[in-house]
DNA sequence: AGCGTGATCTTT
DNA sequence: AAGATCACGCTG
């Protein structure tokens, strides 16, 4: 399958987040160490009228990367613990990403199961702190983009409509009513989403 | 259902 | 300088 192009991401973002559906994550290692996964949720978190969005208070030294160009990394770390995987959206000095927040692990599972200390499959990638860790993402991969070596998303067929889930957004407070979040129906490596209140 | 954990941002 | 918040994950 072919590598996706920085055309592919120059779409709105809701879009994008509905699109990346079914395609191939892919982190390439020294050593030739490749890991792949399958993307089967995602959220979009949109500019400064989205107040769970980063960006909704303008740009700061965390967020400044949500207003670089579609296709860069935006990596950030939260609760103390996890990292969370970003594709930047929008055209530059806007700003705009798609979270990416669970994958169904395809090659390179052996690695994964040693960043994660699990070997339960569906547990592996479940989650967007839990993916970052099995592909052994953090803080250096902010602002890298996703055509290069390193990174990139492999292009697979298009998800029919009828298989795509729509929901609000897990885990935050503001913004609640946006339908934003975007997943497979029924497929077994969704996170456990912690509905908004 | 509760809590660890630490960076970031807001408020004083 | 202090306090609140947090796009979570694990235990129990």
């Amino acid at each position: 399958m072919s590598k996706l192009e920085k055309q592919f991401f120059e779409i709105p973002t809701l879009e994008l987040a509905e699109t990346l559906l079914g395609k191939i994550f892919v982190r390439i290692l020294p050593g030739n160490i490749q890991l792949k996964g399958r993307i089967v949720e995602t959220e979009a978190y949109l500019g400064e009228d989205d107040e769970a969005c980063h960006a909704w208070r303008g740009k700061t030294k965390r967020n400044q990367i949500m207003y670089h160009a579609p296709g860069t990394l935006y990596v950030y770390f939260t609760y103390g613990n996890h990292y969370m995987l970003n594709i930047v959206s929008e055209p530059e000095n806007r700003a705009g990403a798609v979270l990416i927040r669970a994958m169904e692990p395809v090659e390179g599972i052996r690695f994964m199961e040693e960043q994660r200390d699990t070997r339960i499959l569906a547990n592996l990638m479940s989650g967007p702190g839990k993916l970052a860790k099995a592909l052994a993402i953090d803080g250096k991969s902010n602002g890298k983009n996703i055509f290069g070596e390193e990174f990139f998303v492999e292009d697979a067929p298009a998800m029919p409509e009828s298989m795509v889930g729509t929901s609000v957004r897990a885990g935050i407070s503001r913004s609640r009513e946006l339908p934003w979040r975007k997943f497979i129906l029924d497929n077994p490596y969704l996170s456990k989403v912690r509905l908004p209140e």
